[in-house]
DNA sequence: TCAATTTTTACCAAATTTTTACATTCCTGG
DNA sequence: CCAGGAATGTAAAAATTTGGTAAAAATTGA
Protein backbone atom coordinates (compact mmCIF):
# COMPACT_ATOMS: atom_id res chain seq x y z
CA UNK A 1 0.00 0.00 0.00
CA UNK A 2 2.86 2.53 1.09
CA UNK A 3 4.18 1.96 -2.77
CA UNK A 4 4.01 6.08 -2.85
CA UNK A 5 6.36 7.30 -0.50
CA UNK A 6 4.77 8.98 2.46
CA UNK A 7 6.04 12.24 3.66
CA UNK A 8 6.13 12.99 7.43
CA UNK A 9 7.67 15.94 8.99
CA UNK A 10 8.76 15.24 12.80
CA UNK A 11 8.52 18.24 15.03
CA UNK A 12 10.85 17.22 18.28
CA UNK A 13 13.62 19.26 20.14
CA UNK A 14 15.15 16.06 21.42
CA UNK A 15 17.70 14.53 19.20
CA UNK A 16 17.82 11.18 20.02
CA UNK A 17 14.13 10.40 19.26
CA UNK A 18 14.61 12.30 16.03
CA UNK A 19 17.58 9.78 15.31
CA UNK A 20 15.50 7.03 16.72
CA UNK A 21 12.46 7.41 14.62
CA UNK A 22 14.35 8.22 11.16
CA UNK A 23 16.02 5.34 11.74
CA UNK A 24 13.02 3.28 12.51
CA UNK A 25 10.27 4.83 9.97
CA UNK A 26 12.76 5.26 6.71
CA UNK A 27 13.22 1.46 6.96
CA UNK A 28 9.38 1.61 6.60
CA UNK A 29 9.21 3.55 3.32
CA UNK A 30 8.46 6.91 4.88
CA UNK A 31 10.38 10.03 4.09
CA UNK A 32 11.10 12.49 6.98
CA UNK A 33 11.96 15.80 7.33
CA UNK A 34 12.68 17.26 11.04
CA UNK A 35 11.75 20.33 12.80
CA UNK A 36 13.43 21.44 16.35
CA UNK A 37 10.47 23.66 17.14
CA UNK A 38 6.63 24.85 16.49
CA UNK A 39 7.97 28.17 14.53
CA UNK A 40 10.14 25.71 12.17
CA UNK A 41 7.76 23.34 12.02
CA UNK A 42 4.79 25.34 10.85
CA UNK A 43 7.20 26.61 8.25
CA UNK A 44 8.45 23.12 6.57
CA UNK A 45 4.67 22.13 7.01
CA UNK A 46 3.97 25.15 4.70
CA UNK A 47 6.75 24.54 2.44
CA UNK A 48 6.82 21.05 2.13
CA UNK A 49 2.71 19.79 2.95
CA UNK A 50 3.40 16.34 4.20
CA UNK A 51 0.81 13.57 4.43
CA UNK A 52 1.41 13.14 8.31
CA UNK A 53 2.79 15.46 11.20
CA UNK A 54 4.14 13.65 14.44
CA UNK A 55 4.26 16.42 17.06
CA UNK A 56 6.05 16.67 19.84
CA UNK A 57 3.80 19.06 23.31
CA UNK A 58 7.18 19.77 25.24
CA UNK A 59 8.66 21.91 22.66
CA UNK A 60 10.75 24.83 23.85
CA UNK A 61 8.96 28.07 22.50
CA UNK A 62 5.16 28.18 21.13
CA UNK A 63 3.32 26.10 22.43
CA UNK A 64 1.91 22.22 21.06
CA UNK A 65 -1.85 23.37 21.25
CA UNK A 66 -0.92 26.22 19.52
CA UNK A 67 0.86 24.30 16.77
CA UNK A 68 -1.89 22.11 16.16
CA UNK A 69 -4.34 24.97 15.89
CA UNK A 70 -2.32 27.23 13.85
CA UNK A 71 -1.93 24.10 11.51
CA UNK A 72 -5.47 23.72 11.58
CA UNK A 73 -6.31 27.20 10.06
CA UNK A 74 -4.67 26.05 6.25
CA UNK A 75 -4.19 22.16 6.63
CA UNK A 76 -6.06 19.21 7.52
CA UNK A 77 -2.99 16.97 7.56
CA UNK A 78 -3.35 14.36 10.28
CA UNK A 79 -1.77 15.31 13.54
CA UNK A 80 0.02 12.51 15.69
CA UNK A 81 1.04 14.08 19.39
CA UNK A 82 4.03 12.50 20.70
CA UNK A 83 4.45 13.66 24.24
CA UNK A 84 5.55 13.01 27.82
CA UNK A 85 2.97 14.58 29.32
CA UNK A 86 -0.08 11.97 29.81
CA UNK A 87 -2.53 13.94 32.36
CA UNK A 88 -5.98 13.47 30.28
CA UNK A 89 -6.67 16.74 29.98
CA UNK A 90 -3.15 17.28 28.31
CA UNK A 91 -4.62 14.76 25.82
CA UNK A 92 -8.65 15.91 25.31
CA UNK A 93 -6.54 19.72 24.26
CA UNK A 94 -4.60 18.53 22.12
CA UNK A 95 -7.45 16.04 20.33
CA UNK A 96 -9.94 18.75 20.66
CA UNK A 97 -7.52 21.50 19.13
CA UNK A 98 -7.76 19.37 16.16
CA UNK A 99 -4.59 16.22 16.83
CA UNK A 100 -5.78 12.99 15.51
CA UNK A 101 -4.03 10.76 17.78
CA UNK A 102 -1.90 11.01 20.90
CA UNK A 103 1.28 8.95 22.28
CA UNK A 104 2.22 9.06 25.20
CA UNK A 105 5.70 8.42 25.64
CA UNK A 106 7.63 5.85 26.19
CA UNK A 107 5.75 4.09 22.86
CA UNK A 108 5.88 0.92 20.95
CA UNK A 109 7.46 1.82 17.29
CA UNK A 110 4.81 -0.81 16.01
CA UNK A 111 2.03 0.96 17.06
CA UNK A 112 3.44 3.85 16.12
CA UNK A 113 3.24 2.64 12.87
CA UNK A 114 0.19 1.24 13.20
CA UNK A 115 -1.54 4.17 14.43
CA UNK A 116 -0.01 6.30 11.55
CA UNK A 117 -1.48 3.85 8.87
CA UNK A 118 -5.00 4.56 10.61
CA UNK A 119 -4.22 7.91 9.68
CA UNK A 120 -2.85 7.67 6.21
CA UNK A 121 -5.97 5.22 5.47
CA UNK A 122 -7.78 8.29 6.35
CA UNK A 123 -6.74 10.92 4.54
CA UNK A 124 -6.69 8.42 1.35
CA UNK A 125 -10.58 8.00 1.36
CA UNK A 126 -10.72 12.24 1.56
CA UNK A 127 -10.19 13.86 -1.19
CA UNK A 128 -6.25 14.24 -2.46
CA UNK A 129 -5.64 17.96 -2.98
CA UNK A 130 -3.34 18.89 -0.46
CA UNK A 131 -3.77 22.99 -2.00
CA UNK A 132 -5.67 23.45 0.92
CA UNK A 133 -5.52 26.69 2.42
CA UNK A 134 -4.41 28.19 -1.14
CA UNK A 135 -6.85 30.09 -3.04
CA UNK A 136 -6.76 31.43 -6.37
CA UNK A 137 -8.35 33.53 -9.11
CA UNK A 138 -7.21 35.49 -12.05
CA UNK A 139 -6.11 38.99 -9.92
CA UNK A 140 -6.56 37.32 -6.37
CA UNK A 141 -3.90 34.89 -4.74
CA UNK A 142 -3.93 34.04 -0.71
CA UNK A 143 -2.01 31.38 0.93
CA UNK A 144 -2.83 31.03 4.34
CA UNK A 145 0.06 29.10 5.27
CA UNK A 146 2.48 31.38 4.23
CA UNK A 147 -0.11 33.92 5.47
CA UNK A 148 0.31 36.06 1.63
CA UNK A 149 -2.30 37.32 -0.18
CA UNK A 150 -1.42 39.25 -3.41
CA UNK A 151 -3.75 41.57 -5.70
CA UNK A 152 -2.93 41.19 -9.09
CA UNK A 153 0.83 40.37 -8.31
CA UNK A 154 1.09 42.99 -5.68
CA UNK A 155 1.63 41.81 -2.07
CA UNK A 156 -1.55 42.97 0.62
CA UNK A 157 -0.90 43.54 3.81
CA UNK A 158 -3.63 42.50 6.56
CA UNK A 159 -4.11 42.88 10.02
CA UNK A 160 -4.59 40.28 12.37
CA UNK A 161 -8.62 40.37 11.98
CA UNK A 162 -8.54 40.34 8.85
CA UNK A 163 -6.58 37.67 8.13
CA UNK A 164 -8.52 35.71 10.54
CA UNK A 165 -11.75 36.29 8.55
CA UNK A 166 -10.77 35.62 5.38
CA UNK A 167 -9.32 32.44 6.38
CA UNK A 168 -12.65 31.49 7.89
CA UNK A 169 -13.95 32.27 4.66
CA UNK A 170 -11.91 30.37 2.81
CA UNK A 171 -12.72 27.25 5.23
CA UNK A 172 -16.08 27.86 3.54
CA UNK A 173 -15.19 28.58 0.17
CA UNK A 174 -18.04 28.31 -1.96
CA UNK A 175 -21.07 27.89 1.01
CA UNK A 176 -22.43 31.13 2.67
CA UNK A 177 -21.98 31.83 6.25
CA UNK A 178 -23.35 33.78 8.75
CA UNK A 179 -22.93 36.79 10.30
CA UNK A 180 -22.88 34.56 13.52
CA UNK A 181 -20.73 32.32 12.19
CA UNK A 182 -18.18 34.80 11.36
CA UNK A 183 -18.79 36.86 14.54
CA UNK A 184 -18.39 33.44 16.43
CA UNK A 185 -15.06 32.16 14.61
CA UNK A 186 -13.29 35.13 14.12
CA UNK A 187 -14.05 37.21 17.58
CA UNK A 188 -15.84 35.26 20.52
CA UNK A 189 -19.00 33.84 21.28
CA UNK A 190 -19.97 36.80 23.51
CA UNK A 191 -20.36 39.25 20.63
CA UNK A 192 -22.27 36.61 18.40
CA UNK A 193 -25.06 39.70 17.84
CA UNK A 194 -22.71 42.57 17.41
CA UNK A 195 -23.72 42.19 13.93
CA UNK A 196 -21.65 45.29 12.60
CA UNK A 197 -18.41 43.96 13.14
CA UNK A 198 -18.86 41.57 10.24
CA UNK A 199 -19.88 44.52 7.81
CA UNK A 200 -16.99 46.95 8.54
CA UNK A 201 -14.59 43.68 8.50
CA UNK A 202 -15.76 42.51 5.57
CA UNK A 203 -15.64 46.47 4.09
CA UNK A 204 -11.62 46.14 5.14
CA UNK A 205 -11.48 43.30 3.91
CA UNK A 206 -12.79 43.70 0.14
CA UNK A 207 -11.08 47.55 0.09
CA UNK A 208 -7.63 44.62 0.33
CA UNK A 209 -8.66 42.11 -1.80
CA UNK A 210 -10.99 43.52 -4.33
CA UNK A 211 -9.60 45.25 -7.67
CA UNK A 212 -13.23 47.22 -7.05
CA UNK A 213 -14.67 47.14 -3.80
CA UNK A 214 -17.69 49.23 -4.79
CA UNK A 215 -18.41 46.22 -7.12
CA UNK A 216 -16.98 42.96 -5.15
CA UNK A 217 -16.41 39.76 -7.41
CA UNK A 218 -14.90 37.30 -4.54
CA UNK A 219 -16.56 38.39 -1.32
CA UNK A 220 -20.11 38.44 -1.78
CA UNK A 221 -23.00 39.76 0.16
CA UNK A 222 -26.10 37.48 0.71
CA UNK A 223 -28.18 40.21 2.16
CA UNK A 224 -30.41 38.58 5.30
CA UNK A 225 -27.87 36.10 5.81
CA UNK A 226 -24.03 36.70 5.36
CA UNK A 227 -21.12 36.32 3.15
CA UNK A 228 -19.64 34.04 1.07
CA UNK A 229 -16.06 33.85 -0.76
CA UNK A 230 -17.05 32.61 -4.44
CA UNK A 231 -14.91 29.00 -5.51
CA UNK B 1 -33.19 16.88 13.47
CA UNK B 2 -30.88 16.67 15.55
CA UNK B 3 -27.67 16.38 14.31
CA UNK B 4 -25.73 16.85 17.94
CA UNK B 5 -27.46 13.00 18.71
CA UNK B 6 -25.08 10.27 17.53
CA UNK B 7 -26.10 7.36 17.55
CA UNK B 8 -23.15 4.93 19.40
CA UNK B 9 -23.46 0.82 19.57
CA UNK B 10 -21.18 -0.27 22.56
CA UNK B 11 -20.16 -4.12 21.85
CA UNK B 12 -19.34 -4.90 25.71
CA UNK B 13 -19.42 -8.60 27.78
CA UNK B 14 -19.16 -6.58 30.73
CA UNK B 15 -22.29 -5.25 32.43
CA UNK B 16 -20.84 -2.73 34.75
CA UNK B 17 -18.86 -1.27 32.32
CA UNK B 18 -21.87 -0.81 29.73
CA UNK B 19 -23.82 1.12 32.82
CA UNK B 20 -20.89 2.71 33.23
CA UNK B 21 -20.45 4.28 29.30
CA UNK B 22 -24.08 4.91 29.65
CA UNK B 23 -24.38 7.20 32.29
CA UNK B 24 -21.56 9.21 31.00
CA UNK B 25 -22.42 8.98 27.49
CA UNK B 26 -25.64 10.12 27.84
CA UNK B 27 -25.27 13.43 29.32
CA UNK B 28 -23.23 13.90 26.57
CA UNK B 29 -26.00 13.65 23.76
CA UNK B 30 -25.15 10.38 22.37
CA UNK B 31 -27.56 8.05 22.08
CA UNK B 32 -26.47 4.38 23.12
CA UNK B 33 -27.68 1.23 22.00
CA UNK B 34 -25.64 -2.27 23.33
CA UNK B 35 -24.44 -5.63 22.21
CA UNK B 36 -23.31 -8.10 24.69
CA UNK B 37 -21.00 -10.23 22.19
CA UNK B 38 -19.89 -9.81 18.74
CA UNK B 39 -22.60 -11.65 16.67
CA UNK B 40 -25.73 -9.02 18.77
CA UNK B 41 -23.04 -6.17 17.67
CA UNK B 42 -23.16 -6.76 13.56
CA UNK B 43 -26.28 -7.53 13.81
CA UNK B 44 -27.49 -3.96 15.71
CA UNK B 45 -24.54 -2.56 13.34
CA UNK B 46 -26.37 -3.72 10.40
CA UNK B 47 -30.14 -3.10 11.65
CA UNK B 48 -28.99 0.43 13.14
CA UNK B 49 -26.29 1.84 11.24
CA UNK B 50 -24.48 3.62 14.31
CA UNK B 51 -22.26 6.81 13.91
CA UNK B 52 -19.69 4.90 16.31
CA UNK B 53 -18.72 1.37 17.66
CA UNK B 54 -17.16 0.92 20.83
CA UNK B 55 -15.96 -2.36 20.89
CA UNK B 56 -13.92 -4.75 23.32
CA UNK B 57 -11.74 -6.99 22.19
CA UNK B 58 -12.39 -9.15 25.44
CA UNK B 59 -15.64 -11.13 24.11
CA UNK B 60 -17.08 -14.65 23.99
CA UNK B 61 -17.61 -16.33 21.18
CA UNK B 62 -16.39 -14.46 17.87
CA UNK B 63 -13.18 -12.86 17.94
CA UNK B 64 -12.97 -8.90 18.63
CA UNK B 65 -10.44 -8.48 15.36
CA UNK B 66 -13.23 -10.63 13.34
CA UNK B 67 -15.73 -8.37 14.32
CA UNK B 68 -13.71 -5.30 13.11
CA UNK B 69 -13.01 -7.33 9.80
CA UNK B 70 -16.77 -8.18 9.64
CA UNK B 71 -18.12 -4.53 9.97
CA UNK B 72 -15.22 -3.22 7.43
CA UNK B 73 -16.62 -5.84 5.16
CA UNK B 74 -19.72 -3.05 4.84
CA UNK B 75 -19.47 -0.55 6.76
CA UNK B 76 -17.06 2.61 7.06
CA UNK B 77 -18.44 3.51 10.61
CA UNK B 78 -15.73 4.90 13.11
CA UNK B 79 -14.58 2.27 15.50
CA UNK B 80 -12.70 2.31 18.78
CA UNK B 81 -11.50 -0.21 20.25
CA UNK B 82 -11.41 -0.63 24.24
CA UNK B 83 -9.54 -3.71 25.80
CA UNK B 84 -8.21 -4.97 28.76
CA UNK B 85 -5.01 -6.09 26.58
CA UNK B 86 -2.27 -3.74 26.32
CA UNK B 87 0.30 -5.79 24.06
CA UNK B 88 1.10 -3.82 21.46
CA UNK B 89 0.65 -6.59 19.27
CA UNK B 90 -2.99 -6.49 19.77
CA UNK B 91 -3.17 -2.96 19.23
CA UNK B 92 -1.52 -3.40 15.62
CA UNK B 93 -3.32 -6.17 15.35
CA UNK B 94 -6.96 -4.27 15.65
CA UNK B 95 -5.77 -1.46 13.57
CA UNK B 96 -4.36 -2.84 10.81
CA UNK B 97 -8.12 -4.88 10.81
CA UNK B 98 -9.40 -1.44 10.77
CA UNK B 99 -10.31 -0.45 13.89
CA UNK B 100 -10.12 3.76 13.90
CA UNK B 101 -8.31 3.77 17.71
CA UNK B 102 -7.20 1.34 20.44
CA UNK B 103 -7.81 2.28 24.69
CA UNK B 104 -6.26 0.45 26.81
CA UNK B 105 -8.51 0.04 30.08
CA UNK B 106 -8.49 1.38 32.48
CA UNK B 107 -9.28 4.84 30.59
CA UNK B 108 -10.80 8.55 31.68
CA UNK B 109 -14.12 8.78 30.50
CA UNK B 110 -12.72 12.09 29.10
CA UNK B 111 -10.38 11.19 26.99
CA UNK B 112 -12.74 8.34 25.42
CA UNK B 113 -15.19 11.41 24.68
CA UNK B 114 -12.60 13.33 23.23
CA UNK B 115 -11.32 10.58 20.48
CA UNK B 116 -14.49 10.05 19.91
CA UNK B 117 -15.14 13.73 19.03
CA UNK B 118 -11.92 13.03 16.44
CA UNK B 119 -13.90 10.06 14.92
CA UNK B 120 -17.06 12.09 14.31
CA UNK B 121 -15.05 15.01 13.26
CA UNK B 122 -13.53 12.79 10.33
CA UNK B 123 -16.86 11.44 9.54
CA UNK B 124 -18.16 14.91 9.31
CA UNK B 125 -15.96 16.16 6.59
CA UNK B 126 -16.00 13.15 4.82
CA UNK B 127 -20.09 12.70 3.92
CA UNK B 128 -20.56 16.50 3.78
CA UNK B 129 -20.41 15.15 0.12
CA UNK B 130 -23.85 13.35 0.14
CA UNK B 131 -26.38 14.43 -2.60
CA UNK B 132 -29.25 15.30 0.13
CA UNK B 133 -30.29 18.70 -0.25
CA UNK B 134 -29.38 19.14 -4.32
CA UNK B 135 -31.75 19.33 -7.27
CA UNK B 136 -30.88 18.71 -10.24
CA UNK B 137 -32.87 18.79 -13.69
CA UNK B 138 -31.98 20.11 -17.20
CA UNK B 139 -31.49 23.90 -16.78
CA UNK B 140 -31.70 24.43 -12.95
CA UNK B 141 -29.44 22.77 -10.27
CA UNK B 142 -29.87 23.78 -6.65
CA UNK B 143 -27.80 23.06 -3.70
CA UNK B 144 -29.20 23.81 -0.61
CA UNK B 145 -25.88 23.68 1.56
CA UNK B 146 -24.29 25.82 -0.38
CA UNK B 147 -27.49 27.84 -0.79
CA UNK B 148 -26.60 27.87 -4.64
CA UNK B 149 -28.54 28.24 -7.34
CA UNK B 150 -27.95 28.05 -10.84
CA UNK B 151 -30.22 28.16 -14.24
CA UNK B 152 -28.58 27.00 -17.08
CA UNK B 153 -24.70 27.69 -15.38
CA UNK B 154 -26.02 31.02 -14.91
CA UNK B 155 -25.96 32.04 -11.42
CA UNK B 156 -28.97 33.30 -9.35
CA UNK B 157 -29.55 34.65 -6.01
CA UNK B 158 -32.45 34.33 -3.94
CA UNK B 159 -33.17 36.78 -1.27
CA UNK B 160 -33.50 35.10 2.58
CA UNK B 161 -37.30 34.01 1.90
CA UNK B 162 -37.13 32.89 -2.34
CA UNK B 163 -34.65 30.25 -0.54
CA UNK B 164 -36.82 29.27 2.37
CA UNK B 165 -39.61 28.97 -0.15
CA UNK B 166 -37.64 26.57 -2.51
CA UNK B 167 -36.18 24.94 0.68
CA UNK B 168 -39.00 23.74 1.56
CA UNK B 169 -40.70 23.06 -1.87
CA UNK B 170 -37.42 20.51 -2.13
CA UNK B 171 -37.77 19.20 1.04
CA UNK B 172 -41.64 17.59 -0.24
CA UNK B 173 -40.21 17.56 -4.20
CA UNK B 174 -42.63 15.78 -6.15
CA UNK B 175 -44.96 15.79 -3.58
CA UNK B 176 -47.95 18.70 -3.59
CA UNK B 177 -47.72 21.30 -0.45
CA UNK B 178 -50.74 23.39 0.73
CA UNK B 179 -50.47 27.33 0.73
CA UNK B 180 -51.64 26.81 4.53
CA UNK B 181 -48.08 24.34 4.91
CA UNK B 182 -45.94 26.77 2.68
CA UNK B 183 -47.19 29.97 5.00
CA UNK B 184 -46.22 27.76 7.98
CA UNK B 185 -43.30 26.94 7.01
CA UNK B 186 -41.61 30.26 5.25
CA UNK B 187 -43.72 32.64 7.50
CA UNK B 188 -44.92 31.58 10.88
CA UNK B 189 -48.02 30.22 11.72
CA UNK B 190 -49.56 33.90 12.52
CA UNK B 191 -49.87 34.23 8.78
CA UNK B 192 -51.03 31.18 7.92
CA UNK B 193 -53.66 32.31 5.97
CA UNK B 194 -52.45 35.17 4.27
CA UNK B 195 -52.57 33.53 1.56
CA UNK B 196 -51.30 36.11 -1.32
CA UNK B 197 -47.85 35.89 0.67
CA UNK B 198 -47.24 32.73 -1.19
CA UNK B 199 -48.58 33.75 -4.43
CA UNK B 200 -46.28 36.32 -4.67
CA UNK B 201 -43.28 34.67 -4.03
CA UNK B 202 -44.00 32.05 -5.84
CA UNK B 203 -44.07 34.50 -8.72
CA UNK B 204 -40.79 35.90 -7.54
CA UNK B 205 -39.14 32.32 -7.31
CA UNK B 206 -40.87 31.36 -10.76
CA UNK B 207 -39.40 34.53 -12.34
CA UNK B 208 -35.86 33.77 -11.40
CA UNK B 209 -35.63 29.53 -11.69
CA UNK B 210 -37.93 28.82 -14.63
CA UNK B 211 -36.78 29.71 -18.18
CA UNK B 212 -39.96 30.66 -19.00
CA UNK B 213 -42.09 31.97 -15.96
CA UNK B 214 -45.38 31.88 -17.60
CA UNK B 215 -45.16 28.33 -18.67
CA UNK B 216 -43.58 26.62 -15.48
CA UNK B 217 -41.26 23.24 -15.79
CA UNK B 218 -40.22 23.28 -12.32
CA UNK B 219 -43.09 24.86 -9.59
CA UNK B 220 -46.46 24.04 -10.67
CA UNK B 221 -49.50 25.36 -9.82
CA UNK B 222 -52.11 22.82 -8.74
CA UNK B 223 -55.23 25.00 -8.24
CA UNK B 224 -57.66 24.62 -5.35
CA UNK B 225 -54.20 23.10 -3.23
CA UNK B 226 -51.59 24.89 -3.52
CA UNK B 227 -48.29 24.17 -5.49
CA UNK B 228 -45.61 21.31 -6.55
CA UNK B 229 -42.31 21.00 -7.29
CA UNK B 230 -41.55 18.30 -10.22
CA UNK B 231 -39.15 15.71 -9.03
C1' DT C 1 4.84 58.28 22.99
C1' DC C 2 3.27 57.44 18.37
C1' DA C 3 1.41 54.71 14.76
C1' DA C 4 -1.44 51.00 13.68
C1' DT C 5 -5.37 48.59 14.71
C1' DT C 6 -9.68 47.64 16.84
C1' DT C 7 -14.00 49.19 18.74
C1' DT C 8 -17.78 52.28 18.84
C1' DT C 9 -21.08 55.52 16.91
C1' DA C 10 -23.81 57.59 13.43
C1' DC C 11 -25.97 58.21 9.13
C1' DC C 12 -27.23 57.14 4.35
C1' DA C 13 -28.26 53.98 0.49
C1' DA C 14 -29.75 49.70 -1.21
C1' DA C 15 -32.24 45.54 -0.98
C1' DT C 16 -36.01 43.11 0.62
C1' DT C 17 -40.41 42.45 2.59
C1' DT C 18 -45.02 43.89 3.09
C1' DT C 19 -49.04 46.08 1.51
C1' DT C 20 -52.32 47.47 -1.90
C1' DA C 21 -54.51 47.23 -6.26
C1' DC C 22 -55.94 45.19 -10.35
C1' DA C 23 -55.72 41.63 -14.25
C1' DT C 24 -56.05 37.04 -15.74
C1' DT C 25 -57.01 32.18 -15.60
C1' DC C 26 -59.48 28.26 -13.98
C1' DC C 27 -63.44 25.62 -13.11
C1' DT C 28 -68.17 24.59 -12.10
C1' DG C 29 -73.13 24.81 -12.77
C1' DG C 30 -76.67 26.04 -15.66
C1' DC D 1 -70.57 26.03 -24.14
C1' DC D 2 -70.52 29.99 -21.57
C1' DA D 3 -71.04 33.12 -17.49
C1' DG D 4 -69.39 34.38 -13.15
C1' DG D 5 -67.15 33.78 -8.97
C1' DA D 6 -63.08 31.88 -6.91
C1' DA D 7 -58.38 31.28 -7.34
C1' DT D 8 -54.19 32.73 -9.15
C1' DG D 9 -50.99 35.92 -11.59
C1' DT D 10 -49.01 40.57 -12.11
C1' DA D 11 -47.48 45.14 -11.02
C1' DA D 12 -45.90 48.62 -8.32
C1' DA D 13 -46.03 51.45 -3.96
C1' DA D 14 -44.86 51.96 0.82
C1' DA D 15 -42.52 50.31 4.82
C1' DT D 16 -38.91 48.04 6.87
C1' DT D 17 -34.79 45.78 7.31
C1' DT D 18 -30.19 45.28 6.12
C1' DG D 19 -25.75 46.68 4.48
C1' DG D 20 -22.25 50.27 3.16
C1' DT D 21 -19.63 54.19 4.50
C1' DA D 22 -17.15 57.56 7.21
C1' DA D 23 -15.04 58.94 11.05
C1' DA D 24 -14.17 59.46 15.96
C1' DA D 25 -12.77 57.14 20.26
C1' DA D 26 -10.33 53.61 22.55
C1' DT D 27 -6.90 50.26 22.66
C1' DT D 28 -2.70 48.00 21.60
C1' DG D 29 2.12 47.26 20.52
C1' DA D 30 6.71 48.81 19.31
Amino acid sequence: MSATESLVLVIEDEKPIRCFLRAYLERRDFQLIEAEDGEEGLALAAEHRPALVLLDLGLPGLDGVEVIRRLRGWSATPIIVISARGKEQDKVDALDAGADDYLTKPFGVAELAARMRVCLRHSATRSKDDQQGVYRSEELFVDLAKRQVRLNDREVRLTKIEFKLLSYLMQNVGKVVTHRQILKAVWDSDRADQLHYSRIYVRQLRSKIEPDAAAPRHLLTETGVGYRLVG
